[in-house]
RNA sequence: GUGCCUGUAGCUCAGCAGGAUAGAGCAACUGCCUUCUAAGCAGUAGGUUGGGGGUUCGAGUCCCUCCAGGCACGCCA
């Protein structure tokens, strides 16, 4: 349990315990707070509030009587106060303090893990861009995000499994060979002898991959064309994959697993997968097509599993997928993280697997995220000023660093709109929020040095962390003790945002230590060592916090 | 038309399960470096939490309604 558990827990039984000197009606027990303003105290409770209107008493009164009779022997606690409306308010005594940094220092780098009350087997699917292309914005920003919620997941004491799905069957990946064939065929026969797929690639990518081919191969032609496509498609995702692994992993980002669609058209599981949907009575025929009566389960239409031309719909693809996720390979709850725009299939999607018995209602888990809009000089970018295409991920990393482009992503919860300011974040100056952050660490790493060359050591024995005494040190410290609860919020909440924010506090609160405190000349050897206990403690939240978000801890700037 | 998301300071956004005086950053203004990194700190100013109604000791938060913006509604993926 960490120190802000142990105290809310203490804390609530205090209150309990007091409460029931006063009166024999059973009441709930009292839920703890943390007030937004710490001079209230350092944990609250409206239970005098919420009870005493039950009980016929007046709110003050109540409280008034259970602060008088709390016993705070044996607890972190050493005083009770009631203010406002009835709120009971409790303070800490320096033992808690004390015990939040020797505990930070223990566990130095795994400081913020915690074991889960019900660990879980998951797995986070996140970007599973079609490798049809470049990787755009929302890819950029939905990596983000399953990578640094699969961190999250993974400190709150889950087993993370992290997937990149790539759609490798299917219509998009016909007319992504096609668009490639008749690419190729111009290059033979010139431009204005071939025509174009008018719903294929436009991109120039495309004539890349097909002059690539051709570089490889020469003139094939004529030829069997249909079985030339399919090596096309073939030769373009073996192009187009590895591009996609390297860009990903250039923006830190890896997977345990890059499942391939068409393995499940292979195995039969497609074919399997709707027989069983067939077998639960959910299915009718119609102009030759399969469908799936989702306007059963509350959708608003039903879905077509198999086309009248005999094809599976990526509809049907996708719930053998999941149906592999779970059935086949064991997982307690897949979280899959979508663009918005897919919102619609959400429902679809987990009802399906409820109709095969496999509950996706409560273990397949959609988180949507809203579009990234980039903006410049107070203006949406639209398209490159280069490229005069749209920015894909690998454009966005030569312009910005990887650091500031994943503390970017991830500055907005996933539901909202997320406006990326280009010029801000390649700033190298103050304005960036990124470097508010990453500075304060670089300060306390130059501290150290600082302080060696001096010949004063960073590694304190048997601080006197009692001195630690000053405002700025007691809320820098109440900022570090938050941390293993702040994963578990995020965990709990599936938003890596909070990381940002939490993080941004305790930065905050430790340049204001740094301009309150000396550490160096703090006038008495026992302080400044507690200090530099202090300092280095700072440092392994800072550290911690920004490895869940994937970004670095300078020593220096 | 139906469904989902959003609306909080000039701008971008926080506000956990309803709590005390609605908070940050940027922009504006005023101070603070002979002293461990001024990429920092402190202060001033800035608000009808989109409008209206309801629930209650208490509403930015929950419910209803209206207004505004975004997205989705295919035998596409």
């Amino acid at each position: 349990m960490n120190h802000i558990e142990l105290a809310m827990k203490q804390g609530a039984a205090l209150i309990a315990a007091a409460a029931g000197k006063i009166t024999d009606k059973p009441f709930k027990y009292p839920v703890m707070e943390i007030p937004k303003n710490t001079a209230h105290g350092d944990f609250a409770s409206g239970f005098a509030m919420r009870t005493a209107g039950e009980l016929n008493l007046d709110k003050r009164a109540f409280a008034q009587s259970i602060a008088d009779n709390i016993d705070f022997a044996g607890t972190y606690y050493e005083s009770a106060s009631v203010a406002g409306p009835g709120f009971i308010n409790l303070k800490l005594g320096n033992a808690w303090f004390c015990d939040v940094l020797l505990g930070i220092d223990g566990m130095g780098a795994a400081y913020g893990r915690t074991a889960s009350e019900n660990p879980e087997k998951i797995m986070v699917e996140y970007v599973s861009a079609n490798p049809t292309g470049p990787m755009h914005m929302g890819n950029a920003r939905g990596g983000v995000l399953g990578d640094s919620l699969s961190e999250i997941l993974s400190w709150a004491g889950h087993t993370v499994e992290r997937e990149f799905y790539v759609n490798d069957a299917g219509n998009q990946i016909e007319k992504f060979a096609q668009s490639i064939l008749a690419r190729y065929k111009q290059l033979i026969l010139g431009e204005q002898n071939v025509p174009f797929p008018e719903d294929g690639y436009q991109g120039e990518d495309i004539r890349t991959i097909a002059k690539a081919f051709f570089d490889a191969n020469g003139d094939r032609l004529p030829c069997d064309e249909n079985a030339l496509k399919d090596e096309l498609g073939t030769f373009g995702l073996s192009v187009n994959l590895p591009k996609m692994r390297r860009d990903l992993e250039r923006y830190k980002i890896s997977y345990d697993t890059w499942f391939f669609e068409s393995s499940l058209y292979e195995s039969g599981e497609v074919e399997e997968t709707v027989r069983l949907l067939e077998k639960s009575g959910y299915t009718y025929e119609k102009e030759d097509a399969l469908w799936m009566r989702t306007t059963d389960f509350g959708c608003d239409k039903d879905e077509v599993l198999r086309r009248s031309n005999g094809f599976y719909t990526y509809f049907a693809a996708d719930i053998a997928y999941h149906r592999n996720k779970f059935a086949t390979r064991g997982f307690d709850r897949v979280i899959d993280i979508w663009g918005a725009d897919h919102h619609g299939h959400v429902l679809r999607m987990q009802k399906a697997l409820d109709a095969i018995g496999l509950d996706g209602t409560n273990r397949l888990e959609i988180v949507l995220m809203q579009m990234v809009r980039l903006m410049s000089e107070g203006e949406v970018v639209r398209m490159s000023k280069r490229t005069g295409k749209a920015i894909s991920l690998s454009d966005l990393l030569d312009d910005i660093p990887v650091d500031a482009a994943r503390y970017f992503f991830n500055m907005r919860a996933s539901d909202t709109h997320l406006e990326f300011d280009l010029d801000l974040a390649v700033r190298q100056d103050s304005e960036n929020p990124v470097y508010y952050v990453q500075y304060a660490h670089a300060r306390l790493c130059s501290i150290m040095k600082a302080l060696e060359q001096d010949g004063i050591s960073a590694r304190v024995r048997a601080p006197r962390l009692d001195m630690l005494a000053d405002p700025a040190e007691v809320e820098l410290i109440r900022a570090l003790a938050q941390l293993p609860e702040e994963i578990k919020l995020a965990a709990a909440s599936r938003e890596p945002s909070r990381i940002n924010r939490y993080v941004t506090g305790v930065a905050a609160a430790f340049h204001r230590f740094y301009t309150d405190c000396r550490i160096r000349d703090a006038g008495d050897d026992a302080l400044r060592d507690a200090r530099i206990f202090l300092c280095g403690c700072t440092a392994t939240v800072l550290k911690n916090s920004l490895t869940l978000i994937g970004v670095t801890a300078p020593d220096h700037m």
